[in-house]
DNA sequence: AAAAACGACAACCGCTGCGTT
DNA sequence: CAACGCAGCGGTTGTCGTTTT
């Protein structure tokens, strides 16, 4: 059953207010509120304007002690630890700051914010590709994996990646000493999936020496007999349930000593979890099949067979990504995750905008 | 100088959740 | 308990000014 529209469209007016517009819409609420019926409104005061465009009007702009513009380095701070936690909520992120509407921030993110911190990386993984190769960045095909899958991962959400990329650059930041710059420690057992998802967001990201996060992965290392394909003919038959899922770790390129495995692998993602039942161990999600945003929406359906995550870890990103900090003491670590307010309570500038 | 491309912002649209009847 | 109406939210589109070609 549909829905009867919420004003008459045709006697409706559209498009930018009027200063005249404006002043009747303001005096009025200023004197007499909105009466808690933002549709009956413009009869009262003879707009020819939908309650739902009064409503945003008054919200977005005429609501005293709006600020427009000139958002602060705190502000984008907040904007930007507020969004990686949380997404894109931005009736949530504009709660934390005072004269702000949700509307101006989502404008601000999408055209400033998000460019000032992703696309410095976007260019300069254009530059890198550029010089080193002519081959079209759709057309890299991961070891190991088939076209198809590739086209099925370039339906990546935008949003997701974004979080997941500025997730990785805020946990650098924060543990500049970190497991990858070490490294010896660097695991060398990617899935094919996992390097789906890093062609994917190398194609958004990178370059940049900071886009970096620190690996959780303890699989077997290989021996420098095993071919790639060995590694990944590895059954993908481990039993998730009870596993905690960590958040996304990714390995960088650079001079570590990855040899042939490495020459072929910029950088490095996958998803990572816990465990609580089997061995304890921290181990990649490696046959997750989904978008991160199935994740983070506790859709199961991007798994596999044979895959038993559960709520528990699912939950886990419903509530936004927990990052461990440095090393893969899980108590320790537990204490350290953070989530929005923890951010909020971090200090200043960690993004280095 | 003109057209095209781009960027910023305002506003709209459709969906969801919730209270009321 | 279902239907309805509303507010609120987030994604998308429209518009206008600026920059680039």
């Amino acid at each position: 059953m549909g829905r009867a529209p919420c004003c008459d469209k045709d006697n409706v007016k559209k498009g930018p207010w009027s200063s005249e517009e404006d002043a009747k819409l303001k005096a009025y609420i200023e004197q007499y509120g909105t009466g808690g019926n933002w549709i009956a409104l413009p009869q009262k005061i003879g707009l020819k304007r939908c309650g739902k465009s009064c409503r945003l009007r008054w919200l977005n702009y005429l609501r005293p002690n709006i600020k427009h513009g000139g958002f602060s380095e705190e502000e984008d701070n907040i904007i930007c630890s507020l969004y990686i936690s949380i997404g894109s909520r931005w009736s949530i992120i504009a709660a934390q700051l005072p004269g702000r509407t949700d509307n101006d921030i989502k404008n601000y993110w999408n055209t400033k914010l998000k460019k000032k911190l992703l696309g410095r990386r976007k260019q300069s993984n254009k530059i890198h590709r550029s010089s080193s190769s002519n081959q079209d960045p759709n057309d890299h095909q991961p070891i190991g994996s088939a076209p198809d899958d590739n086209q099925a991962y370039q339906g990546l959400s935008n949003s997701a990646l974004e979080r997941l990329q500025l997730h990785m650059q805020l946990q650098t930041l924060q543990n500049p000493f970190s497991f990858y710059n070490n490294p010896a420690l660097w695991p060398k057992n990617i899935h094919p999936l996992q390097d789906k998802m890093i062609q994917t967001m190398q194609t958004t990201s990178t370059g940049n020496p900071s886009f970096l996060m620190q690996p959780l992965l303890l699989n077997p290392q290989p021996t420098n007999e095993q071919s790639v394909d060995d590694l990944y003919e590895q059954p993908a038959q481990q039993d998730y349930s009870g596993l905690e899922v960590l958040g996304i770790s990714q390995l960088s390129d650079g001079s570590a000593p990855f040899g042939t495995r490495h020459d072929l692998m910029d950088s490095h993602s996958t998803i990572v979890a816990k465990g609580n039942g089997n061995n304890g161990d921290v181990q990649p999600v490696s046959n997750f099949q989904g978008e991160p945003d199935e994740f983070l929406n506790n859709k199961t359906a991007g798994y596999a067979q044979g895959d038993q995550m559960g709520d528990q870890v699912l939950d886990c990103f419903k509530d936004g990504l927990i990052w461990w900090p440095t090393e893969l003491d899980a108590n320790s670590a537990s204490s350290n995750s953070w989530d929005s307010a923890s951010v909020l309570q971090s200090n200043g500038g960690v993004l280095g905008l």
